[in-house]
DNA sequence: GCTCTACGCCTTTTT
DNA sequence: GGCGTAGAGC
């Protein structure tokens, strides 16, 4: 590429609007960009991060970097796309036309998982795995570590044998954090540590069968990455496709992530990593905030390190008010976020009775604020648990506000969905011990005994179709198999094309799925939006990968582009909102119990963490902040109006020595109820009240 | 021997 | 609504 000419045609203009230490993490490696010595930017919340990267990324293209040599590693697909779009916007402004193709060749950009699965594919040969490999989502390992957990007879011991998704969680862990079973179990799973043989056994055999069934899971993409990584020749080669590696939200990576980021660029040149060890919330994914305090130290010399410290987003009294929580952290890191848009209100502490109250008070002030021209996309609820937002969804619903809902379950999790998913991975690797189980057990009369040795005899015979119609299915799934036999004929052959064999495959799942639930019509509802979303994907293959890899976050995400026009509320949990920003933010049951979870008050580290998710949820408001503090609330056990509930106590974060930094407000406005006198009336009593004042 | 249903218990966050 | 278990029914 010719670019290098450009470089004395990239003046200043871009970089006018960036301040000194945006600029200077924009900038270094100077002259020598393709040689640039390893970076750590410390980005605090609402610094310009995003926008600082682009702009690295802008100013690497324009000084001559090729694109396509560049490896932008970040959290999720969507911060993908933005971060393509300003790159694209910059360098338009300095090129012209000329610059947005330029940009759209950023083409290795992606989640770590995303791009190592696109790795192991084009290198499947070399490593000795088979290119067609289908990839396992959580759900879909678990299941097998249970098949397993089966086979080696753990599931019938005398003492109770630790469940799928533990089993699953403590191998996961043991990868990621690249550390040895003996040392996570005493760490974090100790009433696990008397299975540890048979623990050691299991993972084993798990491994053992992605193996023989040609499936990869969520870890295997990073391991087998990173074995790459070791090897001379392949990690050479890999390495010098990349002149350059971004890593965004360094501080929620892993071991086996950096280790990753260490066989690509072992001298650390060319290689930036981006991250705010203040909002570090994943650690239950084994992700650590060492890997972004012990960066620097990696190298001789040791990297650079820029701090960005200006806040452009919120308010200096909201930012005062996050700042005052974070700094009660048993462990502090080297900044102070400063804001100059000053404003003379304090965020909001709200009392309010309970969940009824909670919900009113947030219609309210969200229907003001948008008569007040804030619209409802840039107002956002936040919470820690998808199941918090229950009380207020209905309220919403019955106000006819639209919202839409990002975090906790999703679209593709739905078991109609993954019936339907199961039979296409099925048919494009017959060997997924998984989806064929699944998939064969949806036909009556056919449980895990029978499904078991349809599986075996596919495997034993070469062709599988022909397997499957010498099969002799039990009395009830008789009538069913022709179909199935010639569905799944079709779909081997590749017959009928992509996404009309999505088609097929929905056409014979209808009479399994009205067989088999009640609400089916609803059902086939979603799955019709699944053929929607099936066409918007080149072929059958990089649909199931890449579903598996970025399922749409949002549980409206699938109705897809006329949502776009509208206007609709944000809600959250917590986790899915880091990296975004609202005008009002709104952050549910503010109480002990909720925040800190109840489940995760077990250590030191873990209290530690969510009080860095209440921090990484008050940083997210630009101009106005509500916390929730709600009297009582009810036990999760959701028996509809069982009124189980216990008295909430104002979340350990925000203690009263910290309250000079909120104003106070309570709802309903005074008038004299008393909050919580009885156990239904009231909540009666306060819906009545909120219809009245806005109907 | 296998499937199916009823019942009781638990329910975080996500690539 | 999921998960595991127990027991009825084919």
């Amino acid at each position: 590429m010719e670019l290098s000419s450009n470089r004395q045609a990239a003046p200043a203009s871009y970089l006018a609007k960036l301040n000194a230490e945006q600029r200077r993490a924009v900038e270094h490696g100077g002259e020598f960009l393709n040689d640039a010595p390893p970076l750590l930017i410390i980005a605090g919340a609402g610094s310009g991060k995003t926008n600082t990267l682009a702009h690295r990324v802008a100013h690497l293209i324009l000084g001559g970097v090729d694109p396509r040599r560049i490896l932008l590693l970040t959290f999720s697909r969507r911060a993908a796309a933005e971060m393509q779009r300003r790159v694209e916007r910059i360098t338009a402004q300095i090129l012209g036309a000329q610059g947005a193709p330029l940009a759209a060749s950023l083409s290795w950009s992606g989640t770590f998982h995303a791009i190592g699965a696109r790795l192991l594919r084009e290198y499947a040969q070399m490593i000795g795995i088979e290119q067609v490999f289908t990839i396992h989502d959580r759900e879909d390992s678990a299941d097998l570590m249970n098949l397993v957990r089966h086979e080696l007879g753990l599931s019938q011991m005398d003492k109770r044998f630790p469940m799928k998704g533990t089993c699953l969680a403590i191998y996961s862990r043991s990868v990621n954090a690249e550390t040895p079973l003996a040392e996570v179990l005493q760490r974090y799973y100790p009433w696990c540590a008397e299975w540890e043989a048979e623990l050691r056994g299991l993972f084993g055999a798990y491994v053992e069968a992605k193996q023989k069934q040609n499936v990869l899971d969520y870890d295997d993409l990073l391991l087998y990455w990173a074995q790459m990584m070791t090897e001379g020749a392949i990690a050479e080669e890999i390495a010098s496709r990349f002149d350059h590696v971004m890593v965004d939200e360094y501080q929620d990576t892993n071991r086996l992530q950096a280790s990753i980021l260490l066989g690509l660029k072992p001298t650390g040149r060319g290689l930036t990593v981006v991250g705010d060890d203040a909002q570090s919330i994943y650690s239950f994914r084994a992700a650590t905030v060492r890997n972004i305090l012990d960066f620097p130290g990696h190298f001789t010399p040791k990297a650079e390190v820029v701090t960005l410290e200006r806040n452009y987003r919120s308010t200096q009294p909201i930012l005062a008010a996050a700042n005052a929580v974070i700094e009660l952290a048993a462990e502090r890191f080297t900044k102070n976020l400063w804001s100059d848009r000053p404003s003379a209100d304090r965020p909001l502490l709200v009392n309010v009775a309970d969940d009824v109250a909670q919900a009113g008070y947030i219609v309210a002030k969200i229907l003001e604020n948008r008569e007040a021209g804030i619209t409802l996309k840039s107002q956002a609820v936040l919470f820690r648990t998808s199941s918090h937002s229950a009380g207020l969804e209905i309220e919403l619903t019955r106000k006819n506000i639209p919202f839409v809902k990002f975090g906790g379950l999703k679209f593709l999790e739905a078991a109609h969905i993954k019936d339907v998913l199961a039979m296409l991975r099925w048919a494009q690797n017959m060997r997924d011990r998984v989806a064929g189980f699944r998939v064969s057990q949806l036909m009556p009369g056919i449980g895990p005994g029978t499904a078991g040795r349809l599986l075996d005899s596919i495997n034993e015979m070469g062709d599988p179709v022909a397997a499957i119609a010498g099969f002799k299915p039990p009395a009830a799934a008789v009538k069913h198999w022709p179909d199935f036999e010639e569905t799944i004929g079709l779909l081997r052959r590749n017959a009928i094309g992509w996404p009309g064999e999505l088609d097929l495959v929905s056409r014979w799942y209808e009479p399994h799925l009205e067989r088999i639930y009640e609400d089916a019509a609803v059902r086939q509802g979603d799955i019709a939006q699944l053929v929607q979303i099936a066409s918007s994907y080149p072929s059958r293959d990089r649909f199931l990968t890449e579903l598996t890899l970025d399922p749409p976050d949002a549980t409206s995400d699938e109705s897809g582009v006329p949502l776009l026009d509208e206007d609709y509320l944000i809600l959250s949990t917590i986790h899915s909102a880091k990296g975004q920003e609202w005008t009002s933010v709104y952050v549910l049951n503010t109480v002990d119990g909720c925040i800190p979870s109840d489940l995760s008050t077990g250590s030191m580290t873990e209290i530690e963490e969510e009080r860095r998710l209440l921090y990484v949820a008050m940083t997210r408001a630009k101009d106005q902040l509500h916390v929730m503090v709600p009297q009582r609330f009810y036990t999760s056990g959701q028996r509809s109006t069982g009124d189980r509930h216990v008295y909430a106590q104002r979340t350990r974060f925000i203690p009263s020595a910290l309250t000079k930094h909120f104003a106070s407000a309570s709802w309903p406005p005074s008038r004299g109820t008393r909050p919580g006198s009885a156990n239904g009336g009231v909540s009666v009593d306060v819906r009545a009240r909120m219809r009245k004042m806005w109907e």
